[in-house]
DNA sequence: AGTATTTATATCGTTCACGATGCAAATATA
DNA sequence: TATATTTGCATCGTGAACGATATAAATACT
């Protein structure tokens, strides 16, 4: 009758598997180079530009430097970047890809197209997901919004 | 030039977002209650079936044993449901909900919708929501086939 | 200049997730 | 019936997430 409450009904449940899933499927992917999907999005922002403070970091991911800060400090101790205060502003911690960091690119560049393939389906297909992405990015715009305003 | 790698090409990360993010939505509306999201997803099972073994609500949320158990002894210690042997197999814990969790049913009744609301948007209508679903339950479906296979 | 406020980052405590492993009960096999 | 395997649950260790709070540097205000 009443299917407020049923589990099949909900949007959120069916994000959280779909999250938790697919980072697993990344996983045996990023665990042999000593990586968790996480740090791989970090990656990801420094490959696209290096050297960040840590709140650019964060911002771009959508994370609180909470989570990011202790984040960063595994992979300083892994070697794939250094933290060094900021000069100009020395509260800014900036954020720099080593070597390693930067050779991590080429030795995970078949990880996408790899993740992405193992998604495809009858209802994901390269003409369907710009649709699916236009409808997380709105979703995501959305309670972006809504929880900046609860707050304050 | 080459955008394999960028942050706004990837499904997953919008997906961990997008899951992040409503999880937060939830949060204000779960925490007057002393719930979190993943205390409320097994309060959704239990509610669609009381008395259940660990393994069935395992099985339901698509989570292993090691992360439920904790999180049931949790809901167990603070009176919202039972954990007791099983009978017919001494193996199982049996999952019952006690009266507080059966009221909290009650408690709950407008979270579905309040969240539901605060997700619609341009793109994200009664209309589309259906061939969201559909999109992602195909993902979770082809992931968790994959991950089992490349298990054993 | 001196004080108050804001900003950038970090620390702490709690709760997931999950791989690896352990253990006892149930089941299959010899 | 004895032994091997499987099954159901739990424990342990690690790495996120995140609310609350702390601290120091930068900025605004008086």
């Amino acid at each position: 009758m009443d299917g407020r409450f049923n589990l099949d009904n909900q949007l959120c449940f069916r994000l959280y598997t779909a999250s938790r899933l697919i980072t697993q499927a990344y996983h045996p992917l990023l665990s042999q180079h000593g990586l968790t999907y996480p740090q791989y999005l970090v990656l990801l922002v420094l490959w696209e530009k290096d050297s960040q403070p840590v709140n650019d970091i964060a911002k771009r991911l959508m994370l609180e430097t909470n989570t990011v800060t202790p984040l960063l400090k595994r992979m300083e101790a892994e070697g794939i970047l250094t933290r060094t205060q900021g000069k100009k502003d020395a509260r800014q911690m900036i954020v720099k890809l080593t070597n390693k960091g930067q050779e991590l690119k080429e030795k995970l560049s078949d990880v996408p197209e790899t993740v992405g393939r193992s998604v495809l389906c009858e209802s994901v297909t390269p003409e369907t997901v710009p649709g699916l992405f236009r409808m997380l990015d709105d979703i995501i715009g959305q309670l972006k919004h809504d929880n900046n305003e609860s707050n304050g």
